[in-house]
DNA sequence: CTCCTTCCCAAGCAATTGCTTGGTAAGCAT
DNA sequence: ATGCTTACCAAGCAATTGCTTGGGAAGGAG
């Protein structure tokens, strides 16, 4: 196990190209690269070996950027979120009614597939798991202001009568909320499929259901 | 739990049963105890020892009853699908039209949380990885079993003229299964939410929408 | 040049993993 | 009593896990 040939390390970068660069810099290239693997084999099925040959280093360099495996997936996640939670404030602050807001969340939610797609699968697939942890508190808290912006907009729409008043505005926060964070399972980027006939197709039906009227 | 109720094989029909019998029923026992804890630990994440834990065994145990932990989560995903399969069907042999067999089939997503939440989580969390080893392929065959009822259905529902010819069948397909698969996820069997409520406003907004008309 | 820091390798450790082996107590039939 | 089967325990093994330690080569600063 010890004698594998994986130990030369450089392939046809040289040297050279471990010049000093910031900190931040290759900390960032590192969890671009974690977080792909931490997507689509789960958090613990992937060891810190995938991680640092994907990265083509040894494990045990990894452990000069960051302290653990786990502080790996905290800063991917505590990032996806305030990305996420500044993204949806900045929807709120247009001040625009809740029909526009409410399509202005799910058009924001779904752009993000593009370039936070890593981090959404993630976050659907271990947050639930990690939150347990003392550590990783922050999840539910984020989730609990997800949940308050989204009712906040449901509530407003049925007052003025653009949502039915039938709705329940928490469950069909979850039902929208569940759409919108799974959909980077099967949405692949860079393939024929556009993030824009995702968003188009999902506001309607969301909007205005599948029947015709 | 651990009282040995021992099954009285009295009558020793045929000679093929060599008294199995007894043991399906602690296999099924353990598959359950086995499935909720992969459903709320991740599956890589249970181990073999607190599956034995749970049943009030030892872990090598766990192995008089079953090849490997694969095999377990294999059983517990296989008799799912077919299921869940099996019910689908079911809808589509009452012949009705579409909007109503949607309707159908977005209700028996639904029911199944009540008594197959483990297996649905299970199948969320880990078909999407398990699907890659050729033991799972069957993963994939059900995926496309489903994706065709669905669509069916929409395109069905389209050429009647019941849904609006805007909507794409596959789009819209993932979206709805994304929103009845997923809520097992905080579901609550047992909770002050009722399955009842969850359909009627799932049902209402998939096939409306949230907007008043 | 020398010194210091940065970024990595080489080696390995303690703990945990899925699973195996050999044995045994209990039940049932002959 | 004898023999067979069932369902478990007790012990442990090989592999893998996250992480640690000690050192070494490279480059900027003095």
């Amino acid at each position: 196990m010890a004698t594998t040939g994986r130990t030369t390390r450089q392939g046809s970068k040289g040297r050279g190209e471990r010049g000093r660069r910031g900190e931040a810099v290759r900390q960032a290239e590192l969890l671009g690269i974690a977080a792909d693997l931490f997507a689509d084999r789960g958090y613990v099925a992937t060891t810190v070996r995938d991680i640092a040959d994907a990265a083509g280093i040894l494990s045990g360099s990894l452990y000069h950027h960051f302290d653990s495996k786990e502080s790996m997936i905290d800063e991917i996640l505590s990032t996806f979120i305030d990305q996420t939670l500044a993204a949806y404030e900045g929807v709120i602050a247009e001040g625009k009614g809740p029909k526009e807001t409410f399509e202005g969340l799910v058009c924001t939610s779904l752009e993000s597939m593009v370039e936070s797609r890593s981090a959404i699968l993630i976050y659907q697939n271990e947050a639930r798991f990690l939150a347990a942890q003392p550590r990783f508190s922050y999840l539910t808290a984020a989730h609990r202001k997800f949940e308050k912006i989204w009712t906040d907009v449901l509530k407003q729409g049925v007052k003025t009568g653009e949502f039915r008043d039938s709705i329940d505005p928490k469950l069909v926060y979850r039902l929208v909320r569940d759409t919108v964070w799974t959909a980077p399972r099967w949405y692949r980027p860079g393939g024929s499929l556009k993030p824009e006939k995702i968003i188009e197709q999902y506001m309607a039906v969301l909007v205005d259901g599948v029947a015709k009227h």
